[in-house]
RNA sequence: UGUCUCAUGGUGUAAUGGUAGCACAACAGGUUUUGGUUCUGUUUGUCCAGGUUCGAAUCCUGGUGAGACAACCA
């Protein structure tokens, strides 16, 4: 895999400091914690890792990197049901990708038992008790966000009871949905999640992923959470906006656990919304589940492992991240940005190669029969120390069918006859006509070259309006196209139920027939290219399609190309 | 008729009481052996109304609008 990590990063100009690397330097400054920064990157392995998290991470370890303190990887895998093993390896391998690496690994089932004894201490305070009620009836308890919720006949029961009835419910007593520990805050609290939550709920169907069946309780999110930045020594807690409301909660549980000066301190920031796409696992999910998608690493998803079988490379989402910013304002990045940096980054480094998509003959009737000329072609006209790579020419090319029209009008400067143009790396051709088929379609496109035009010789210095790319007939691959447009036709599907009705119908397209340079055939997987003005690819081993080009002139599609052959 | 959060060009952001700047997008032009790349330029903005101040995007008051919260999910 080529890496342009450093080409990408240092060209950009300095910007201020947002306001979470505003808030730790507060705090470094008024020597909170012993002046130590400590972060987590915190995923719950029930999916793959999408670009939004992208956007967590580059914070989580930037901060911890930008402050010489410590950034730990911790699964947060408090319930069974969702989590597998297979999401801890993906997650492991698309942060790695990413370019960080962790301080540990931990899991939040690594407190199971602490969290635990916790939760007794609390039963014991009086703080929590064991609610009989099924979770139907809890949630009608609750009330609604305008209205304050009731209390549950069990909230006064003995401290000793709901003790008993705890340690019973891990002992495996109670079925699943029987019985829950809730946290005895206040039912009438304006903030849902003070109406006594549930720290507690009993799970013996699903074994968990690690700790087996030794735990027949699992706790919440809100009871597992803090406790776990506490235990590990977390400073700041980074999350995304949605958590806002569950702060007090979190500094709740943090003030009847804290035993000395340290505490953690949660802080939110806004997620990433991307136009044209989704970021939810559940829509993602049913994208798959639909079939509209192959996997979890489509092209067209944007997972981080989509992303990369994309061509993306790991600098460019991380210079995309940089670029959007940490805020609290929700909003929709436009797709157009990233983008860009994933054009920036690769304009740096991709050879050029030829490729022509939708190919149409051309003749040139005053080339010799069966010559071939090899035409030295720069890898990169930026980067001379790129070097060259040579590509055979003859008298019969192919050429892009949009770059010739019979009837040109003003603006269009390629092929059409009587005009000169340049074949790239190789000479002057004047376009003397066509021949069609009987519907009318060009089948050949003929012109007559001027020796004298090749670079370095008297007439190469004459102007032209355009040059095109092409390929030799005899020498060229075929290859198969395919043409993926965003997956969505409008910038944010509300719903679920909408997700598929704006799917765009034209996500996937394939072309035949489309010639690439013998060169690509040597190509090794991984590599990026640059298909001349068309865009750049890369190989991909791993997907039914070898390459992959996107563009700013097909500023919609992402293209794939097939070899039928390969050269060895 | 709740609590919390937010509001700067089309989009994402900066300016922490002192010239509203940057990037993307769009458009125009220069360079160019690709209409790509690159360079230059242009268009477009402080939600509203009061107040404080020599001076307000910034501070205050009141509106308006948007988002989050009612899982035994995270």
């Amino acid at each position: 895999m080529s890496e342009h990590t450093h080409a990408a990063g240092d060209r950009h100009e300095k910007r201020s400091l947002h306001f979470i690397e505003e808030m730790i330097e507060k705090d470094l400054a008024e020597g909170l914690n012993s002046g130590r920064v400590q972060t987590r990157f915190p995923p719950e392995p029930n999916g793959y890792l999408h670009i939004g998290h992208a956007k967590a991470i580059c914070l989580d370890f930037g901060m911890a990197e930008r402050y010489k303190g410590l950034c730990n990887l911790r699964f947060d895998d408090t319930n069974p049901v969702k989590e597998d093993v297979e999401y801890v390896d993906s997650i492991m391998e698309d942060i790695q990708w990413l370019g960080f690496r962790w301080n540990a690994v931990y899991y939040a089932s690594d407190y199971f038992r602490q969290l635990f004894d916790f939760a007794v201490r609390l039963i014991k305070q009086g703080k929590a008790y064991v609610d009989e009620q099924s979770s139907e009836v809890i949630a009608q308890q609750k009330g609604t966000p305008t209205q304050p919720g009731l209390d549950s006949p069990y909230r006064n029961r003995p401290a000793e009871e709901s003790l008993d009835l705890f340690l019973r419910m891990q002992a495996g007593e109670f079925e699943d949905g029987s019985m829950t520990l809730r946290a005895r805050i206040d039912m009438a609290s304006p903030n849902m999640h003070f109406r006594d939550p549930v720290m507690y709920r009993i799970i013996k169907a699903h074994p968990h992923h690690r700790t087996g069946s030794a735990w027949k309780v699992y706790p919440m999110y809100d009871f597992a959470h803090g406790q776990s930045d506490y235990f590990e020594g977390v400073t700041h807690s980074l999350c995304t906006l949605e958590f806002e409301v569950h702060r007090p909660l979190y500094d709740y549980y943090i003030d009847l656990l804290q035993t000395d000066d340290y505490r953690p301190r949660q802080t939110e920031f806004n997620r990433l919304n991307l136009s044209y796409t989704v970021m939810s696992k559940t829509k993602l999910r049913a994208l798959l589940q639909a079939g509209v998608v192959k996997g979890w690493d489509d092209p067209r998803m944007p997972t981080l492992c989509g992303c990369r079988r994309r061509g993306y490379t790991s600098a460019s989402i991380r210079n995309f991240v940089d670029r959007i910013g940490y805020t609290k304002v929700g909003g929709v990045v436009d797709m157009s940005l990233l983008e860009h940096t994933v054009r920036e980054d690769l304009n740096r480094v991709a050879p050029r190669v030829s490729a022509v998509l939708d190919p149409v003959r051309l003749i040139i009737t005053n080339y010799p029969e069966g010559k071939t000329e090899m035409m030295e072609a720069q890898n990169n006209p930026e980067d001379p120390a790129a070097g060259s790579h040579r590509i055979a020419f003859g008298r019969e090319l192919y050429i892009e069918r949009d770059d010739f029209m019979e009837d040109a009008p003003k603006k269009f400067y390629r092929m059409t006859p009587g005009r000169e143009v340049r074949l790239k790396n190789a000479y002057i051709v004047k376009c003397t006509g066509c021949s069609k088929d009987a519907a009318g379609k060009v089948t050949d496109v003929y012109a007559e070259y001027d020796p004298q035009t090749l670079s370095g010789m008297p007439e190469s210095n004459r102007k032209v309006k355009s040059t095109l790319h092409w390929v030799s007939v005899a020498h060229s691959l075929p290859a198969e196209v395919r043409l993926y447009d965003r997956l969505f036709s409008v910038e944010d599907p509300a719903s679920d139920k909408e997700l598929l009705e704006h799917l765009n119908p034209d996500s996937l397209t394939v072309l035949t027939g489309c010639r690439v340079e013998a060169e690509l055939g040597k190509a090794r997987p991984f590599d990026h290219f640059q298909f001349q003005r068309l865009g750049y690819f890369n190989l991909d081993p791993d997907s039914d399609a070898d390459h992959l080009i996107f563009n700013r002139t097909v500023p919609l599609k992402d293209i794939w190309v097939k070899l039928k052959d390969k050269i060895e």
